[in-house]
DNA sequence: CGTGAAGCGGATAGAGTATAACGTCTTTCA
DNA sequence: TGAAAGACGTTATACTCTATCCGCTTCACG
């Protein structure tokens, strides 16, 4: 598994937003950090949590708001089924992904399969729509927790 | 469009829960033709103050539950990134079926596309994940909708 | 009959998710 | 320097969903 250090998930966000011209403030950069750093998806309120470090005192709106940002830049996903959010593990370009989430172990596996977003745009476009936005998540059982429980 | 008349996908749930030997009751039969009835999806609230048709008090987990129950049958379908529900067009068979929402008119279809099922399968085979349930939604602009704006 | 188990549903409370609205401060840029 | 845009603090609140407890009906079985 090529799985990125939290800081050079960082560093490739700094790049990539000063390149685009946005910025990715303290907040949102910690906030990004938090979630990379956790390995596994965060709700909002965990994220929040992981936030208040001493005594600040921090509201919903503070972390929906960084959220909303690194959304739209990509840096991170959410995942519908589980009202809850991960880094991106490669937002250097645009891309469409799905994800495999145990539901066993919470594992959650990052795909960026050809051949599914392929049979999805053919199947929009058959009915002329035009697709903005793809929720891809299948809930099941990763091959490791399967094969504790199967052997 | 083979759009069914409300009755028809009652009647049919009647027929499969009898045949499975569950018990659609009155208050989810009640929930189910609501959405059905809906032609879109609504949210648990929503199908609650369609509920209240007098002065009933009913509280959520009464809808919940039928809920829960109707989308175990598979007779409703949730849509995650919604937060709602709809009736299902095609109860009669086991099936995964995915979902093109218009984010413009609120228009949602539903489809059984054979293609997306099998690139979902064998992306989840080749990990070794064992799937359980599919979260398939593309949000855009439907055709008419599409038409609209660009004509 | 009686009785016990199971399923259904009423009711209260509360946890978790998300946004509206408004004000202030900072950054940017002309 | 001043105006506009963007980011953030703050309060309040709406919306989604679940836990829990209790009572009622149904039904099988003795």
């Amino acid at each position: 598994m090529d799985v990125k250090p939290p800081e050079a998930a960082l560093e490739e966000a700094d790049t990539l937003c000063q390149r685009r011209g946005v910025r990715l403030t303290a907040q949102r950069r910690q906030v990004l950090q938090i979630l990379c750093a956790a390995r596994r998806p965060l709700g909002a309120y965990e994220i929040l949590e992981a936030m208040r470090d001493g005594s600040r005192p921090l509201a919903p709106p503070t972390v929906y708001r960084a959220l909303d940002f690194l959304l739209e830049q990509g840096l991170v996903h959410k995942l519908e089924s589980l009202h809850a959010y991960v880094g991106c593990t490669h937002p250097d370009h645009p891309h469409f992904s799905q994800f495999l989430i145990c539901a066993d172990c919470g594992l959650v596996t990052e795909l960026e399969d050809e051949a599914i977003a392929a049979s999805l745009k053919s199947a929009a476009s058959e009915t002329g729509f035009r697709p903005r936005r793809r929720v891809v998540e299948v809930i099941g059982t990763c091959a490791n927790c399967a094969g504790k429980a199967t052997d």
